[in-house]
DNA sequence: AAATGGTTTAACCAAATAGTTAAAATAAAT
DNA sequence: ATTTATTTTAACTATTTGGTTAAACCATTT
């Protein structure tokens, strides 16, 4: 008895710790071992292989970015509305958590059969949004763009910076971190300005 | 006598094959051989270790993508140049090596310092882009953005959609490559009209 | 043809690492 | 107190993998 629930939960939150910074291929079992406070044999007790352990965090980390996008579309009736939250939603969750992007896209590249199986478990019902961009691109006061292009452009400029923040901070920013915060802040408010300017007409 | 120059190519071209794939990690000393079409021994004596024979395909790859960022620069006296040449040359690059930003993305990630170096020894003047942005966001015809959140916008709408081809191949586009496919091919031109809707005023 | 120096091979070594086992310890439930 | 489930310890195995060694090979030079 004892613990049990309390030592799984421990488990699953050091194995997400140390994957979404290393990766699978570097991450090592005794790392998650040492950072969840127990010992390596306890971890196979609870998952049997690192290729399970793995298989739970990585679903948990999608399965929570698609429930919050699921949240966003669900409180959004007009694209302004749409963008505003997926983005201030995005900036909340990824301020905290800088390194989830990096990871997932690492891990689907590694191995992209894994993300069939996560989107049919995802619960996503994507005709919902895909039927709120086709009715808001028809609207009279809106440039007719491409709405996927539209909706894969607002992705990439809020999700890029954290992805490329190694590369801005080296390259842009000569190092200097405080400036890549800085700009992260002002981020949000120039992603809604740049969007509207192009997508509105006049 | 015999080979040297022709083997050191093959070797250097199998492990940037097997690096961008897999990265540092993932990687195999024998995949690499195997690629090359010679033995880990071999492979050892050109290349003492993995670390050292890493070094020199990030380097190359590195330095390649910023010969040709500086190559756009050259040539461009105005934003429109500026961004047109470099959406361009980017999207040229990519279509035949659409691993090379994750894998960039991911090495920086996991080792932040070799950047510094690197962006050192790249020769790339950075003055002269910062130059041609201030100067033309002084423009009377340009809404007042913050140029640098401009670059990072075209930047982002210009490399994700590769860093993340995966995820939106299963997400968005239901597995189906040629959808994906079809959606680079219109992207470029997007992106120009995207970001000429929003900087420019009226 | 002999010497030279780069090239190739196969067998090998050492370290790291995922995973196992079995026995002891601990704490809660009965 | 006994049982039961969980946790710890520590030693162990098997495999993978980066790296080494030494001998054989081959092309060129002398």
């Amino acid at each position: 008895m004892v613990n049990n629930e309390n030592t799984e939960i421990k488990i699953i939150e050091a194995a997400k710790e140390v994957f979404v910074h290393k990766g699978f291929e570097g991450a090592r079992m005794q790392e998650i071992a040492d950072t969840a406070g127990i010992n390596k044999a306890l971890l196979h007790y609870y998952f049997r292989s690192k290729s399970k352990l793995f298989d739970k965090v990585f679903h948990s980390v999608f399965a929570d970015l698609v429930a919050k996008l699921y949240k966003t579309v669900g409180i959004s009736n007009t694209i302004e509305e749409f963008i505003e939250s997926f983005v201030s939603l995005y900036f909340e969750e990824l301020k905290s958590k800088p390194y989830i992007p990096q990871f997932v896209l690492h891990e689907i590249n590694r191995d992209p059969s894994v993300i069939v199986n996560l989107i049919k478990s995802s619960g996503l019902d994507k005709q919902k949004i895909i039927a709120l961009i086709h009715k808001e691109s028809q609207r009279e006061d809106i440039k007719q763009f491409d709405p996927v292009q539209v909706m894969v452009t607002v992705i990439s400029m809020t999700i890029f910076p954290f992805v490329a923040s190694g590369i801005l901070v080296g390259f842009i920013f000569d190092g200097d971190q405080a400036s890549f915060d800085n700009f992260i802040d002002e981020r949000k408010q120039h992603i809604l300005e740049f969007v509207n300017a192009a997508i509105f007409k006049k």
